[in-house]
DNA sequence: ATGACTGCAAACTGTTTGCAGTTAA
DNA sequence: TTAACTGCAAACAGTTTGCAGTCAT
């Protein structure tokens, strides 16, 4: 079992080192179900590592994502959205109104994926749906 | 075929008036193929109109946004693309690598968006497929 | 005439960076 | 021991805003 003396984030043996801050952030990471933004991690981690620093946040974020441990999503916002990797292929929906996502799945997904795989040839890594509209709610109270 | 006296933008009537610099930025995204982010419309507004300011573009793009003239686009940079509404449904496959973007269309969208209004009971107004990836130049020159 | 619009300058938000000190390995 | 990491402060990019003047209607 013992292969080497380096530790490893997810698989990932690199000159990578885990200090308390990046084990905290992972951690947040993965109870947050669904996604958190670099404010929101920022903010939890705060309250248990209150000398945190939001540059320890994002470059660790970026790491992350290099890692591919996380994904960078992006709804409407100006700053990005984050969320644990190989999660079950999802979509969002987003109400224009109230501001509310929604994460849902479809198996037609692949089958888009799939298509255009052959069609493009590229070698598609993520894939996303992203839906805007209006819920129910906002429906009904006009708009 | 006279019915009023207020300048129409696409249909909407509105206390909306027709300047120079608001339509020349309605011409350079008509002129435009595909995206444009606020900076290229910005520079491509400046040539013409060498004395038209940053924020009358920002301004006007969320008028057009509102009006429902433009949408907004998100990829993976922290700025917003805007491309001209009503363009046929499409996608937008990014390379991971060399940053292209990619659009093509596929069918399968439309039943996307149905399965998911039934879904969700929210009303869709707007669907975005993106998908990355690795494009075929870059994955023959290795990543 | 008047209020929608503009340019300007300054503010603001989310993110990145250089640096000097700290810490995991 | 040393290079990866951190916090801090300052920079940065993209975007927004208040204001006073301009212009379409």
């Amino acid at each position: 079992m013992k292969q080497g003396t380096k530790k490893k984030i997810n698989g990932n043996v690199k000159g990578i080192r885990m200090t308390r801050q990046r084990q905290l952030l992972l951690d947040i990471l993965k109870e947050s179900s669904g996604h958190v933004d670099a404010e929101e991690l920022y903010i939890e981690a705060s309250k248990r590592e209150p000398q945190i620093n939001r540059s320890t946040v994002y470059r660790n974020l970026h790491l992350f994502s290099k890692l591919g441990i996380v994904e960078e999503r992006h709804f409407d916002e100006a700053h990005h959205h984050y969320e644990f990797h190989a999660a079950p292929r999802h979509h969002h929906l987003r109400c224009l109104s109230c501001g509310k996502v929604v994460e849902f799945e479809s198996g037609l997904t692949k089958k888009v994926i799939e298509e255009t795989e052959k069609k493009s040839e590229f070698k598609i890594v993520s894939a996303e749906f992203l839906m805007s509209g209006y819920c129910k709610d906002c429906q009904a109270s006009g708009d």
